[in-house]
DNA sequence: ACGATACATGCAGAAACGTGCAAGAACGCG
DNA sequence: CGCGTTCTTGCACGTTTCTGCATGTATCGT
């Protein structure tokens, strides 16, 4: 049994049964109670949950099936859609992306905030129907499996009848030299038609990205207006970053 | 052993059981720990997957909602949704509707089934990422947040773009003398846009439906291939929907 | 107040990790 | 065909991380 695997267990059964004795899930996956109380703490330190004697309860009723849906998302990725999340102002009209980072942005924004979001990515549409003031709109198209997002001629077509003031971008690699980078070329294509279509484009990269590269590249530097990360701003892909003139907003 | 055979192998295992543990798959394949570390670590740099100590985790947002899958679906919906997967025959193409009904067909289509899926439901367009062979095309537009699909003229113009073999509706109301009617008007324009571009047309009804009647119209009796229900055919409404020469496929 | 249970902390063995390195295969080129 | 290059692969090493146990402390129920 993986430790993240455990932790994930955790957050569901919380979800599920609205709490989490540790001598019974201990009983249950065959650990120590140790391990058990070891990970409650990460969780309630993380304020997925909410530690009690015994045990665990939902960090609040509201947010107990958020958590569960939140299990896979790590922390670097949750710092960066938080300060994403702030860039969105009332009123304006954003392109979000797809992938977990971009999701976990949807996520983040407030639950009232009354703004229209455009976006390829059905997982993200999903999520935002509980905004009830955010209009969704929908780029239509063939899906791609590998992303859960459309792609293909006809979303980039769909993408040109839109426009923007603000595009939060999620990419596979940022590298200094190969710029920002995606694993597929229809992908690749997709979030350039994206960005085209906005006023302002912010790349978001949780560390574990900075300083990757993957084949297709999506954007050079000199297209987007900056980069969210939660690599430190010491971190020497950073500070190469930064001297091409990207603005870069840390996520720490 | 190729390295792009064991790369396939690792994102296999991975959808299948939704979880790699480095040692199992090293033993399994015969070679080091080391090769499978690597090479979960470039998948994890392209994001095809999570990397964590002892493994990975699938990063796919459809997997990451494998908590939402399972969800209770009631039993007369279920049985229901099992007829309507078998109607649809591999290599055609199908459009399938919004609604619970509908997303618990997507679910029991069998899960290598090749066929083309047309949907104006996000949700059901995530479903079935999990569906290999299936290609799924997204209807994009306004969504709709009360039932979480795209309706209005962008919606329903993407529809004129598409033709199918089935057409698998859900409505809110089934009743003799009313015919389908659901609860909003955009909804039902929806609904008609995708049955019109469609050589045959079922509606997919549990029991709780039959004999309730909404506000608006969407389908009169003529225009449908057939029902799915769960309700007897000894059942009233049942009979008279049948003396109209509508095919009634019994989910008992 | 007291026993029982749960807890945090420290510790040690074990497992997993990243890196450097060298042997070997695949490849391109002369 | 031979040679050098590049890429891959497995091993060795030191490092980090995890896990269960032991200890002493805090909290709960009675």
């Amino acid at each position: 049994m993986l430790a993240a695997e455990r932790r994930d267990h955790l957050l569901d059964m919380l979800a599920r049964q609205g709490k989490i004795v540790a001598k019974d899930v201990a009983a249950e996956l065959g650990i120590s109670e140790d391990s058990v109380r070891r990970d409650l703490r990460e969780l309630a330190a993380e304020g997925l949950c909410q530690r009690v004697y015994g045990g665990a309860l939902p960090a609040s009723p509201a947010v107990a099936d958020y958590a569960a849906r939140q299990s896979v998302t790590p922390d670097g990725k949750r710092r960066v859609a938080a300060v994403a999340a702030g860039l969105v102002r009332p009123g304006s009209a954003l392109i979000l992306d797809g992938g977990t980072t971009a999701l976990a942005t949807a996520r983040a924004l407030p639950p009232d905030l009354d703004c229209t979001v455009i976006t390829h990515s059905p997982t993200v549409a999903v999520a935002l129907v509980e905004h009830p003031r955010a209009e969704v709109i929908l780029l239509g198209g063939r899906l791609f499996k590998h992303s859960a997002v459309t792609c293909g001629a006809a979303a980039v077509e769909a993408a040109q009848a839109v426009s923007a003031d603000l595009c939060l971008l999620g990419v596979a690699g940022v590298h200094p030299d190969a710029g920002l980078t995606t694993g597929d070329a229809e992908e690749a294509a997709m979030k350039r038609a994206l960005a085209a279509r906005s006023a302002e484009t912010y790349v978001l990269a949780s560390s574990e990205k900075i300083g990757t590269a993957s084949r297709f590249r999506v954007l050079p530097w000199e297209e987007i207006t900056g980069l969210v990360t939660d690599a430190g701003p010491g971190h020497p892909v950073v500070r190469a970053v930064t001297s091409r003139g990207v603005q870069v907003l840390q996520a720490g």
